[in-house]
DNA sequence: GTCCGTAGCTCGGCC
DNA sequence: AGCTACGGAC
């Protein structure tokens, strides 16, 4: 191939720093690609040259990105550049390279080739199991917090005995108990969680260095985005893969790393330099997304964080508006306000519904919005929250479809054995449980021997049938029925579909037409342990679909994606930041990233949105606005509250309650609209006592000294505060007889 | 012993 | 508001 750098066209339209990148000659580089600075591109045009320029073979390509969504469209656009031989490469998400890799040798450590995944559910269970058995206090030993911590530990890849030796406490050595006995009895079940996907993979390349050469010389080139999100084991993976070649290529922005909370490190992409000896660094500031002015609100607001590598966006391509700031009395106001902008700005402005984006914090602050949306008729989508694979109709049958394809999982034979009702019930478990720690051998084992266990009456029956059924529907899989089939095969002979239909309810009509979606899904699937690893590592960003409809979901999710109109919502203090955050300057400067990343997704209208009452967790209460919005220079800001009259507020609430269903709502969403529609009253303004405190003012109380004002709740005299104390926590008190002054 | 309704407790972000 | 723990009915 004779073709230049000055004239090859992979490198046409690009600016000097990303044409470097693309056209780097070998050896590690970082790029750090600020939001919006065209990475994507860079990675797609560079996994291009390689082929095209430096012939290299597709299959000595392995190409990391966060979501399978992100993966499907590399591939595709480098299909374009290239052509069909980019078939061969590697672009995936970590978990899913390391189940294929893991899949090719399965008995390395241990497991048989039908392992299978368990999600964080599943985890969470198996290890609540363990917790009871051991004796533990749930009050002291929230199976959450345990199950965080030895998540925590495998992405540090601290295994149980290094977890036990940096114990310093009896908590911390109960955690790394709980954590050997939980790798037991995942092995037991021939089951990884998420974690181990990640663990295990390193552990095979580093007790199989013949192994690991391998596959250090099939990935002769190493790509990874969105490098600042990166854990330790992930990086060590990074590391040992890239060691012979030194090919490694990431990508990252540090002031978008948003996941700590599952490990994030930062200082793998800080540090990156100094992982090999000769790295190149390149930096794109350059942006080709937004206007000047959202850039500068971003640069405001992150240059309030300490721990970062400064960088500033630019771009050439205007200021652009002000961003627009609405303050709502209350979340039902601030919903509507969103509402009646995207229908505005759609007969105004020209704008597909396609075109907006609405981002919240949390999950549970989508409701508002979709309630407002479905009043007004505007078609929306909710991205993440109650997944798919969530619902519990779901779940049941992907547990059979685990329990048929992997006999061992103890979590799925769990869930399923009295699903649906086969009057076993938790005694009966016992006793086969029992049998099992006797015998020493697993509950799936001792299942068989039901009656040497002492079960009884129906359970017993119950159990005669269950094992029937399953030997029946392993009988199929022997007979290569496809996973659809086999799906249907399921929900017919277990009796699970004429439960459902028994009761025509709409929940079990929604749940009918969840499992029809489910039996499509896996139709697209050859094998039964490919629908079920697929289904396993989906990530919530890959549910986002091309339909002209508004695009709900959390700033974490919206991650790597852009719209031209963004609405960035309940930016109060104690939601975003988050309540948990708030005295932990780390994570307060996580929050503020996250923060960041959500203003960079808007390409022309950002709009910051909050409420000065907000209901939560079925009480309303007053809010403080979010510290963020303070770090953004008034000049950038047009705020377009508008106060209105009683009667305009009063008609806004009555008026317009048409609901519909022609936007392809679901049955679910409109029940749950049509039991809440009333939830919002304000009274006559607060009292001098109420709206003297709120969330975040330091209080001192008679008895319990100082503390802090969490939440306010109700109006009048029956208004009542909770303070957390620094002495005895949190506290909910009458505000007319409590003893409090301010601080 | 199992099933079903009610009371009490928790409530962040995700592959 | 949604899930586990308990008590009564079968």
């Amino acid at each position: 191939m004779t073709i230049t750098n000055s004239n090859n066209p992979l490198l046409a339209g690009l600016n000097p720093a990303q044409a470097a990148a693309v056209s780097h000659d070998g050896g590690p580089l970082l790029v750090i690609a600020g939001a919006g600075s065209g990475k994507t591109r860079v990675l797609t045009r560079r996994i291009a040259y390689l082929i095209e320029a430096k012939e290299v073979h597709p299959g000595s390509i392995l190409a990391i990105t966060f979501t399978n969504k992100a993966a499907a469209e590399m591939k595709e656009r480098v299909n374009e550049l290239v052509g069909p031989i980019a078939k061969s490469m590697w672009v995936s998400t970590f978990h899913s390279a390391c189940v294929r890799i893991l899949r090719n040798h399965p008995e390395a450590l241990g497991y048989r080739k039908n392992f299978v995944i368990y999600d964080q559910d599943d985890a969470e269970k198996l290890i609540s199991l363990i917790s009871s058995s051991m004796g533990l206090d749930t009050k002291r030993f929230p199976t959450r917090q345990s199950a965080s911590r030895i998540s925590n530990a495998k992405s540090e890849l601290l295994g149980p005995k290094e977890l036990m030796a940096k114990a310093t406490h009896i908590m911390e050595r109960k955690v790394a108990e709980v954590y050997a006995q939980y790798q037991e009895r995942l092995l037991g079940a021939n089951a990884m969680d998420f974690d181990d996907l990640i663990y295990k993979t390193h552990e095979l390349f580093e007790r199989y260095p013949a192994i690991l050469e391998q596959y250090q010389r099939r990935f002769f080139h190493l790509l990874v985005d969105e490098y600042q999100d990166t854990n330790v084991a992930q990086n060590a993976l990074v590391m040992q893969l890239g060691e012979r070649s030194r090919n490694v290529f990431v990508v990252g922005d540090s002031d978008q790393s948003v996941y700590g909370f599952r490990g994030a490190d930062m200082r793998n992409i800080l540090e990156f330099e100094k992982a090999f000896e000769d790295v190149a660094v390149i930096k794109l500031e350059q942006n080709y997304r937004s206007t000047q002015t959202i850039l500068d609100v971003a640069n405001s607001i992150i240059s309030n964080n300490q721990y970062r590598e400064a960088k500033n966006l630019w771009t050439d391509q205007g200021s652009g508006e002000k961003v627009r700031l609405f303050v709502g009395d209350d979340d039902s106001e601030e919903s509507n306000f969103i509402a009646s902008s995207i229908l505005r700005e759609r007969e105004t402005g020209g704008r597909r519904y396609s075109d907006f984006a609405v981002f919240y914090r949390i999950n549970s602050n989508s409701r508002s919005v979709e309630e407002a949306f479905i009043r007004r008729g505007i078609p929306y989508r909710v991205v993440g929250g109650t997944r798919f694979y969530d619902r519990r109709e779901i779940k049941d049958t992907m547990s059979y479809l685990r329990l048929i394809q992997n006999p061992t999982d103890e979590i799925a034979l769990r869930r399923v054995i009295n699903v649906p009702k086969r009057g076993i019930g938790d005694q009966s478990i016992a006793k086969v449980a029992t049998l099992a720690a006797e015998m020493g051998t697993t509950l799936v084992d001792a299942l068989s021997k039901y009656e040497a266990a002492g079960v009884t009456g129906r359970a017993k029956s119950g159990i005669a049938d269950f094992l029937v059924l399953m030997e029946a529907l392993r009988g199929h899989v022997r007979d290569e029925m496809p996973p659809g089939e086999l799906i249907e095969a399921f929900l017919d002979e277990s009796g699970y579909r004429s439960e459902l239909a028994a009761n025509d309810s709409v929940d079990n009509l929604s749940r009918l037409d969840n499992l029809s979606e489910l039996v499509s899904v896996a139709s697209e699937h050859e094998t039964l342990e490919a629908f079920l690893d697929a289904s396993a590592l989906v990530a919530q960003a890959d549910q986002i679909q091309g339909d002209d409809v508004v695009t709900l979901m959390t700033v974490h999710t919206a991650k790597g994606l852009e719209y031209p109109v963004v609405f960035l919502t309940a930016l109060e203090d104690g939601i975003f930041p988050h309540s948990r955050s708030l005295y932990e300057p780390k994570e307060l400067e996580e929050e503020r990233r996250l923060c960041y990343v959500g203003v960079t997704r808007a390409r022309e209208i950002l709009y910051l949105t909050r409420a000065n009452q907000r209901s939560q967790y079925g009480e309303s209460s007053l809010t403080i606005p979010s510290r963020f919005l303070d770090e953004i220079p008034p000049s950038l800001i047009e705020d377009v509250s508008v106060r209105l009259s009683y009667e305009e507020r009063r008609s806004r609430y009555l008026g317009d309650s048409v609901v519909q269903s022609a936007s392809g709502l679901s049955s679910s969403t409109l029940k749950r609209y049509g039991t809440t529609s009333n939830s919002t009253k304000v009274d006559s303004g607060p009292r001098l006592s109420v709206s003297q405190l709120k969330p975040g003012i330091p209080v001192v109380h008679g008895s319990w000294g100082e503390g802090v004002v969490t939440a306010i709740d109700g109006n009048g005299d029956n208004a009542s505060v909770t303070i957390r104390f620094s002495s005895v926590g949190s506290k909910k008190l009458i505000l007319s007889y409590a003893p409090l002054k301010l601080a």
